[in-house]
DNA sequence: GCTTGACTTCGAGTGGGCTCGAACTGGAAG
DNA sequence: CTTCCAGTTCGAGCCCACTCGAAGTCAAGC
């Protein structure tokens, strides 16, 4: 219906919101090589493609699980290279997954002491009543 | 037995290995406010008693939750203020034990994306397995 | 045809959380 | 007495992940 929107790509600004990240950042994951070159309209300007948008989602994840982005880059390279690449991009993903449960079992013990904490503040506040 | 453990004060060198921090940070921690001003020996050491090295612990599980060093030492002013401030610090573990169960779901949701990648890979890692 | 506003590149700046080097001091072991 | 080690202070430096300002371009709306 608007013409601005034929063709299914989004502009880096529509990109960004999309998946939650800023105009700076979406430029910035593409020159660190998180993102492999954008393609252009006739103005040299970014069109995101459905695909682009979901490879940013993904990165997203990853950065979100605490992957730092140096890691990020590897695993871009290893999926610019194509379906050889396959079972090292498996495996990456199955050693980040360990790590990631590993973290949530820290959670759930940092929970614990802090439950103890608000625990024992409660106790406190109850003798402290009267004062 | 050993002199130099004589009155159940930990040197800072010590107190950083009890708490997994490095000296560096220990001080760092203190010059922050973090800490309240360890107490020193004749010499001007650093002796940290057992009730630093608790507080010193707490503080290491609310970073590692997630809690930026601004508010800890917010809430280690607070501390410093005595019981008037019981509840205050009471929300502020409350307020902090959302976040971190906030976080955990945030990433059980990120391991299902995981998971579904790495599914995925395993298809494909099937498909291409003969060429 | 002019204005507006979202885009472009480039390099510099920011904020958080440490991390370190330099120069010095003091107590314990050989 | 000397050597050594672990401490001290101070300010500077580092790494990460953005974040932004400046100067310019271009297409669409009035």
């Amino acid at each position: 219906m608007d013409i601005s929107t034929r063709q299914d790509t989004l502009t880096v600004g529509e990109a960004a919101e999309r998946v939650g990240l800023t105009t700076y950042t979406l430029r910035w994951y593409e020159q660190e090589g998180l993102v492999a070159p954008v393609g252009r309209d006739s103005a040299g300007r970014r069109r995101y493609t459905t695909g682009d948008v979901d490879w940013l989602f993904l990165l997203t994840r990853l950065r979100r699980t605490g992957m730092p982005v140096r890691d990020m880059r590897r695993y871009a390279e290893l999926a610019r290279q194509g379906d050889s690449t396959l079972g090292a991009r498996r495996a990456l993903f199955e050693a980040h997954r360990a790590r990631v449960l590993a973290r949530m079992a820290e959670l759930g013990e940092d929970l614990r002491v802090l439950d103890h904490k608000i625990d024992a503040y409660r106790r406190a506040e109850g003798r402290c009543e009267g004062s």
